[in-house]
DNA sequence: GCATATTTGTTCAACCTTGTACATTATGAC
DNA sequence: GTCATAATGTACAAGGTTGAACAAATATGC
């Protein structure tokens, strides 16, 4: 009467969600060794982004767009900052934060590093539609909204 | 003359991958929250739901299904058999390799990482329907497959 | 106004991951 | 058989990531 085991590897949710890891796991590696010429690696590259973006940020708002840490920042922007990249200036209304900005040689560097990622993505999503890619999108933006509510952001 | 620039942010695929990378980033920071209480973390879990699967793996088998260094095999492993999770039996045939096995108690073990890690796929998942979860796989089978392709495996 | 709580950024130790160099063992060419 | 080549696992240094403890600045409650 002991049910037999249920092996995860069997639920069609299981092994679709190994299917999205893998492939998450083999894009990070491959855009790695494309930018790796620029030398950067994929944090640099999400920090470029994002700054490019959304100017004037704040360690602490890149951070949470970024999903890690403040003490994350705190090692890569200095960094960043000694290579000429970046420049750190202080809030005047508030003088616990920094303000991130790019330079002009970071935003060449980051026009040149999103043409390579958009490259790499591009080479990886022509095996889709663009229906399947938008539903895709939409299937992982409901699933990512449901795991911060559920986990209380 | 100057064509306005195209920003990658605009591009359906390149949404539509940012939108897959941040479920998978979440996704991981759950996952590694709620199996801490075992005190494993996802490389371990990796090991762990791999060897419950395939007993026998080599070192360098379990590298590569996991899409990983052998260093990384060589530095893991030789903790997890100090904590008596698994075994390493040299190969009679093969003198170079050894074969990993789990442990009653890493068995153990892993049936209840796999159970966490079912729940916590299903929750993720539940916010989709069957067909979409299978259509995603579909896409991101493909997707890694056209990687790895062009990439000379 | 003042005490308390919250926010921001830093530091530090611990851990995971990688790449390179290396020793050992197998395999193949001849 | 012998030598060159390849495969397996290890050691080590370098770097990314995290969480906890901390200092400084701001916001809040009274």
């Amino acid at each position: 009467m002991t049910a037999t085991r249920q092996f995860p590897w069997d639920h069609p949710r299981f092994k679709s969600w190994i299917s999205v890891a893998r492939a998450c796991q083999v894009m990070n590696q491959i855009l790695a060794r494309e930018i790796a010429s620029l030398d950067i690696k994929p944090p640099h590259l999400d920090i470029l982004v994002n700054l490019y973006r959304f100017e004037g940020l704040t360690q602490q708002d890149l951070a949470r767009k970024l999903l890690v840490g403040r003490s994350n920042m705190s090692m890569l922007l200095p960094q960043m900052e000694k290579r000429g990249l970046i420049t750190r200036r202080g809030d005047e209304n508030d003088r616990r934060v920094l303000r991130l900005y790019l330079t002009d040689d970071g935003r060449a560097l980051a026009e040149k590093a999103m043409d390579i990622q958009t490259k790499v993505i591009d080479r990886m999503m022509e095996t889709s539609t663009l229906e399947e890619c938008m539903s895709v999108a939409n299937v992982m933006d409901r699933l990512t909204a449901a795991l911060l509510l559920r986990d209380g952001r």
